[in-house]
DNA sequence: AAATTGTATACTGTATACAGTAAACTCCAT
DNA sequence: ATGGAGTTTACTGTATACAGTATACAATTT
């Protein structure tokens, strides 16, 4: 007999190395790591109170997101993005985030337009109260909730491979100049959720294409300053 | 004064977990390691004669691969493809080479063109020779020059990170099924080139996205066997 | 004073030890 | 035989030790 099926989904583990690479992460998403800074494994394990071992770990895992900078025998160091790094990460989201739309457009119900116009209503709340952590929080989810909606893993996988930076990135580009950059995040998602409803994919298409030139341009402009 | 400048480039330092990680990986892609066979790290350390550590290492950065597969607390197991791999996989590579057409179509030269055609004709002769590890190298060359020539650091990285998976899939459907797939392999890097000559982005979009339901299917019936 | 070398320090890469966890196996009861 | 509890084995996660390498700084030379 199968009990509370629906429901019961595997417990998942956390290691050390998990904890530790979620810390470090948000730190540096969040600016209390600085760019260029060092991290020396030694040094963090030490703040952290645990071995090496998961920290090297979590620095790898780290360096694999593109947070993280190293090289053989030498120290990590914090991640410090320029202007390349700008259009190369906004334009593989572009791409991510184009595909998964492609995957999911046949099959998004009434029930999804809900949640999503839920997410957007949770934004508009939190510029009106100008909590920007929240409001780049429910940014995030909205995307993702299509990249789930995909039901592509590797999508899925890539998509978070890449948010890290991304993360990095918006709330730079956010804190140097919000009252240039609020007005169109609501804008934008409702322009991109009809372009949804009625099924156009090039619609879609040029969407993203159009928004991602104008993030591009504003956030160079901050990272100059 | 500056010596044998030209000759001279920096030392590239591999590791152990360098040396270990390329091991495991072309077992793998060359079907020496089983999909589904376990990896316990001890084994393979003594296998190796070296410690845990490289070995641990290489096996995360495996992981990350998708080649190989793993859970807390639980050893490793070589990753056995199903048909929403097959899917997921070259969905994404035709989106990352789509992508990377654009971003060097403009830029390509008649050095570039010959260089490709170059890869073309070593194509043919592997065929002819029947040496088929050849004949998918080159082929692999061929996507990879474009890949570099975009000029796009991630898109690169995310490329590489993808064609492990596809090595291991398109030797799976060229040995499975060899009369039947390599007479299209000429073809389709010719009409490829034409395109990539006329500068046609659509066209490029059209051919790969062809391209890649056929290779879907037959992958996929190989999967089977 | 500037450049170069020698030395000390700190950090990484690797090996190994140990504890906790999951799988395999045995033995017993049914 | 067959299913279940207890035991054993093997493996992972973590800590730590050690050797090789890079960096920083002082000593030395020009």
């Amino acid at each position: 007999m199968t009990l509370l099926v629906e429901a019961i989904t595997p417990i998942q583990q956390t290691t050390l190395a998990d904890v530790v690479f979620e810390r470090i992460r948000r730190a540096i998403i969040m600016g209390n790591l600085k760019p260029g800074q060092r991290l020396s494994e030694p040094a963090l394990s030490a703040q952290l109170a645990v071995s090496r071992s998961p920290v090297r770990e979590a620095l790898q895992r780290l360096q694999l997101e593109g947070l993280v900078v190293g090289q053989t025998n030498r120290s990590c160091m914090v991640w410090s993005p320029n202007e390349s790094d700008v259009k190369e990460i906004f334009s593989l989201r572009e791409m991510i985030e184009t595909l998964a739309v492609e995957w999911c457009i046949n099959s998004l119900t009434e029930e999804d337009f809900k949640q999503l116009e839920q997410i957007i209503e949770r934004q508009r709340q939190a510029i009106e109260a100008k909590d920007y952590v929240i409001l780049i929080r429910e940014d995030k989810l909205f995307h993702e909730y299509i990249c789930i909606r995909a039901n592509h893993q590797r999508l899925l996988d890539w998509w978070h491979q890449i948010i890290g930076q991304w993360e990095v990135l918006i709330y730079r580009r956010l804190l140097a100049n919000p009252e240039e950059v609020v007005p169109s995040v609501i804008r934008d998602h409702h322009a991109l959720m009809d372009a949804l409803r009625s099924q156009d994919i090039n619609q879609v298409r040029v969407l993203n294409r159009a928004i991602n030139e104008r993030v591009i341009i504003t956030t160079a402009a901050a990272l100059k300053k």
